[in-house]
DNA sequence: GTCTATAACCTGATAGAC
DNA sequence: GTCTATCAGGTTATAGAC
């Protein structure tokens, strides 16, 4: 390739590729290496090891995903407009990169959030509890509504079925792929439904 | 400890934990001996392989909330009462053994679900499903709920929370256990209230 | 039934040639 | 900037003594 940020960008992709599938422990660099068309030697040459390498796909999944929510523009909107919004341009996104729920949750299975809290990545949750808070003084939303737990709830279902798509298939058929349009389309339908009703006053 | 059955089960205790922490590929047999108290080569004179040991580990599981479950009879209470009831026993059991959620996540990121389809863990979901389509059916729940997204979704709110803990603690305080009693009881209650919200007719 | 010792293998990382 | 070769450490699994 003879190309110093395009190797390096290769790298960094396929990490996250294989974070995903395996998370840092059980990430293989000889793996990653050949997905990018180079050798593992290239791997330590860019970043040192693989815990580097780890940290730096971590890093940049979240600023992408802080930087998206920023352009939102979130607070420029009702509080139940805001919250569809803001689910349905989370699960296009994650539709695109699935693999970015499974890195964070093996961070915390494996690693206890050791690399997570390094990088403040818990920042991915202020949009949405700022919309809950908002909600909430606005009457728009239940008053006994906790934040937090509502933000880390919704969160759940969100992600639980891409995480889990693989164990559940069968709930369809053998081999039902549950990320096609059919069974996405459903799951983002029943998300936002779902969301809106558990957060409303009734 | 020269006992078959103790040494047996004590393998599988430890073997639950160990899978819960880090998965199939990541767990050490070295680990499960050392927790057991006894040596590698015990692990592959009653269970074989590292393999076999986690399939029995997820046989078990499985068989433990089916049987749970059925103790419930869920379908002799009223939909949403039903729910209740499935939820806050749900949630009773994961806080004493917060690890069940995990090894079933690690096995659909590791391995694809190849196991859990291989024991049919899917039923999982059945009583769950089933009291869903019984409050459509009466008109207690909303119409157009779709019986298994609902289902997953729920659950995915239910477990995030259990799974990502080690993540999101600092939401609360650098060191702060969202497993202990006060923190737990938050989540039961949030939980339990947004169920009810998300499939409650209009 | 349990242990020790070891085989056979794999993985992250480094050294050095090109 | 990229590769080959190799080291050092760690892992599953087995053989054989007690």
């Amino acid at each position: 390739m003879r190309d110093a940020e395009a190797t390096k960008a290769s790298i960094l992709d396929a990490a996250e590729e294989e974070f995903g599938r395996f998370g840092l422990q059980g990430a293989r660099t000889e793996s990653i290496a050949a997905q990018t068309g180079v050798t593992k030697a290239m791997i330590h040459y860019y970043y040192d090891s693989k815990e580097r390498l780890y940290c730096e796909v971590l890093r940049r999944l979240v600023e992408r995903r802080t930087r998206r929510m920023d352009g939102l523009n979130l607070h420029s909107f009702e509080p139940m407009d805001a919250l569809k919004l803001f689910f349905s341009d989370l699960l296009g996104e994650l539709h695109n990169r699935p693999t970015t729920p499974s890195i964070l949750l093996f961070e915390a299975l494996q690693n206890r959030g050791r690399f997570y809290r390094e990088i403040s990545a818990a920042s991915l949750y202020g949009p949405l509890i700022e919309t809950l808070e908002r909600g909430v003084a606005c009457g728009q939303f239940r008053v006994d509504l906790e934040p937090r737990h509502t933000a880390i709830n919704l969160m759940g279902m969100v992600v639980f079925y891409i995480c889990t798509r693989d164990n559940l298939s069968s709930l369809w058929s053998m081999d039902a792929d549950l990320m096609d349009s059919e069974h996405y389309r459903a799951h983002v339908d029943e998300c936002v439904t779902m969301a809106c009703n558990s957060v409303r006053r009734l």
